[in-house]
DNA sequence: CGCCTCAGTCTACGGTGTAGAGGAGTCTAC
DNA sequence: GTAGACTCCTCTACACCGTAGACTGAGGCG
């Protein structure tokens, strides 16, 4: 079979989204995504060459729910929105989408993507030839924060490092301690980085 | 067995570490691991509790690697040193380097590193209050870039939007074109969003 | 009627991580 | 010298994984 069907990749889709949603990314096994469907896990290989694939659907899937600024809206409205999307994105599905990060992912959707903030650069008087480094410094940055938020980096450090305190191992950390007691405010973090973001963007 | 061995970790994990950068994460099993330095797998589970613990030990082992910037250098030097170790470590170990970002890895090897970060940050005469928030943004834009180029997300993108040019999908990948053909010079893009992070450090 | 296509099933294979039991070798104490 | 404990490792086995290959049963169409 060379051909792939297409009528009920969504559902199948949606069967993979809910089960890395409730047991983790490690819970998504073909075996699992069919039975929620009713189906064999062969069937699924009708719809999906192989569980690669289906992860590219799923990807892809989570790409399309970015909403498109509407361009009326002015660049640094348009990014901050992005941005803030594709942030709720990772919150919604922390399972799944650190899979944005690790897929090259050229489809159709991620490149839509790319285009939205290439227009929003090139509106924010970024010379052409700057824009798409600009664009990987953006989308870097974004996808990493929402990456490590979705898989704790940004947690429970302070925590290990009381254990050791009173050893002089990391006086930078000792020195910081009432500011790393506390966690983070990581919304207003996001929105100060994004500040820092949109200054280095603006034409001088 | 509660308590585990640790003579033989460094040896394993130079095994597990040879087999990633060989072969890809892929064939990075316990399996292949045991063969390699000539036991059965079941003895690995003397040195590490399980797979993961396993993967945690290689990512110590990785930012053990990374060097720490002598003192007597200025907190710009030793920061520009820590990031291009960083994307170094990425590319002499792309397989493995992906998994720095995917676990917190809050043991006494990050730990280190991050006080390294702050200590430069304290010393750029950052706020002690926004050491940590900047900490975690240049830590975040580092580790994205340099994974974002391990596993391949910065390249092969305008030869499938070549493909789709002539319909109006992608304006502004089509007014971008010229910027696009051309593979990007990851060094110098690498070292000016640095400069970049830099300027939004250096206290105004 | 015969034949084809299609959606899905069934069976099976080689791989995975790892639990549990046991077996050699060495060290210590009597 | 020998019994026991401790350490390091092996062996066997299990449940689960992705997926190849062959099959079934139900239309559609000549």
């Amino acid at each position: 079979m060379r051909k792939l069907k297409t009528e009920r990749q969504p559902e199948i889709l949606d069967a993979a989204l809910a089960i890395a949603d409730e047991r983790g990314l490690d819970a998504l096994t073909m075996r699992a995504v069919a039975e929620r469907i009713g189906l064999t896990p062969m069937a699924l290989y009708g719809y999906f060459r192989n569980k690669d694939e289906l992860l590219d659907g799923l990807v892809g899937r989570l790409l399309t729910t970015l909403p498109a600024g509407p361009p009326s809206e002015s660049w640094d409205q348009r990014l901050s929105a992005f941005a803030w999307a594709t942030r709720r994105l990772a919150r919604e599905h922390p399972s799944v989408f650190p899979l944005l990060f690790a897929r090259p992912s050229v489809t159709a959707d991620a490149v839509r993507v790319v285009d939205w903030i290439y227009q929003a650069l090139i509106d924010a008087g970024v010379p052409d030839a700057e824009v798409p480094r600009i664009e990987r410094m953006v989308s870097t940055f974004v996808l990493g924060f929402a990456t490590s938020e979705a898989n704790g980096r940004f947690s429970a450090a302070s925590h290990d490092v009381r254990s050791r305190r009173g050893r002089g191992d990391f006086p930078a950390h000792q020195r910081l301690m009432p500011y790393l007691d506390a966690p983070a405010d990581l919304d207003a973090e996001f929105a100060a980085d994004l500040a820092d973001l949109v200054r280095i963007i603006r034409p001088a």
